[in-house]
DNA sequence: TACGGTACACTTACGGCGTAAGTATTGTCA
DNA sequence: TGACAATACTTACGCCGTAAGTGTACCGTA
């Protein structure tokens, strides 16, 4: 038939040209309009035929998650402040290129092995840097958490730019009396909405005390 | 008609009634079993019916989202820290309880009223406290990304008790040869496998380091 | 008491979703 | 050449959100 000598000159599909194309498609259009038939579509195919290589939309959604965690700098370097560190600034830029990522790690029970080796790789920084296993396991958690909260937030945030902040910021303070908020008032007019503000420069400023934290705990013990 | 007549004598609905209902059937049967056909269904009503008090199921999410952070406890007391302490704790219990929240702060552009009170009881805590506006919102940014952070991680584990981490960890190390992810296979060997292991202890640990880092950079100021 | 408006639950219908089941066409190796 | 494994295709089912329109019960006013 046509239709399937067509498709014979098509590069064939492959589980990585899946998870690729849908990443591509969740980064351009959003989570919520990767579906299978769309996805499909994108790979001028039939929704039917990916399921050759994924397992269904869970296993999917698992990939899509792992092929981001790929895309994390592994810690590297003798110095653990400095691995972690960087670590974090690149987790956070990874999750920002992919805002769709965050919510769905909720990959859960199946990992993926980008996702694992990135693990292994950090708890090896530490632990190489003497970390005992408790200590490890409290910057491990701090860490994450806070690196996972963070990107959360900001994927979060309605507004990209200086100009989307003033136009939201109004919309919602205009809303409600002058009054009724009045902290949240004074910190929209007094420091978001000045010129040069941007949340993503909260990031390093929360990840140093955190570091340092783990510094001086490690350190006294 | 006899439906109507019943449907008459019937406690009429109302939007709070539906955003109750539909928390508790998230947190019964997961956010993905809330649809418009199944939330009608719990309350005796056709689908149709719940767009007289929600708009679409967009602004049902929103509306459970608020709900959510009305269950958690405003900062009070004059001591920051121990207010802090405090509405971190009750944010994660609530969290916890409602585990389908967390990936869906993605509320974005419409805060509810809940929502809008407590972050503002937030900022004046820390305001009243001394704390500079820089401060408040370096305090607010770190605590908040590490709660929901946490959050996120802990709504994430496949497990929720001893027995079930026990079959989760060997099913994944089990898939792979002992020596592929030597540091993840230690860490849950000599720690998340030991007896008295809970996830959930990490959670002040991290708090009270960033708390204490909030502390001194307050102070050294 | 009668009446008009409002509130609100109902039915029907549409297009999109994930995916089970079955069919057809290829490329590979005996 | 003929059989087999891959893999793309079609069809169909029961969900989903929700637009549009219908009917009834209640309330304030005359």
């Amino acid at each position: 038939m046509a239709a399937t000598q067509h498709a014979a000159r098509r590069a064939p599909l492959s589980r990585d040209r899946v998870l690729e194309a849908a990443v591509a498609l969740a980064d351009e259009t959003g989570i919520d309009s990767v579906s299978m038939r769309k996805l499909g579509e994108a790979l001028g195919v039939e929704a039917m035929s990916l399921y050759n290589h994924v397992a269904n939309k869970g296993d999917l959604l698992d990939g899509m998650v792992d092929v981001v965690f790929s895309e994390i700098d592994l810690p590297s370097g003798e110095n653990w402040k400095v691995a972690m560190r960087q670590r974090a600034i690149s987790a956070r830029q990874v999750l920002g290129r992919h805002r769709w990522a965050i919510g769905r790690m909720e990959s859960r029970a199946s990992p993926g092995p980008a996702t694992l080796r990135h693990h292994d790789a950090v708890l090896g920084c530490l632990r190489g840097a003497g970390f005992s296993i408790e200590m490890t396991a409290h910057a491990y958690s701090v860490l994450d958490s806070y690196i996972y909260g963070f990107a959360l937030q900001e994927a979060n945030l309605p507004f990209d730019d200086a100009e989307e902040t003033a136009q939201v910021a109004e919309e919602i303070l205009g809303q409600f009396g002058a009054g009724e908020y009045p902290h949240l008032t004074e910190l929209a007019m007094e420091h978001v909405l000045q010129p040069g503000y941007d949340y993503g420069n909260e990031f390093e400023v929360g990840l140093d005390l955190i570091l340092d934290g783990l510094e001086r705990a490690v350190s006294g013990a």
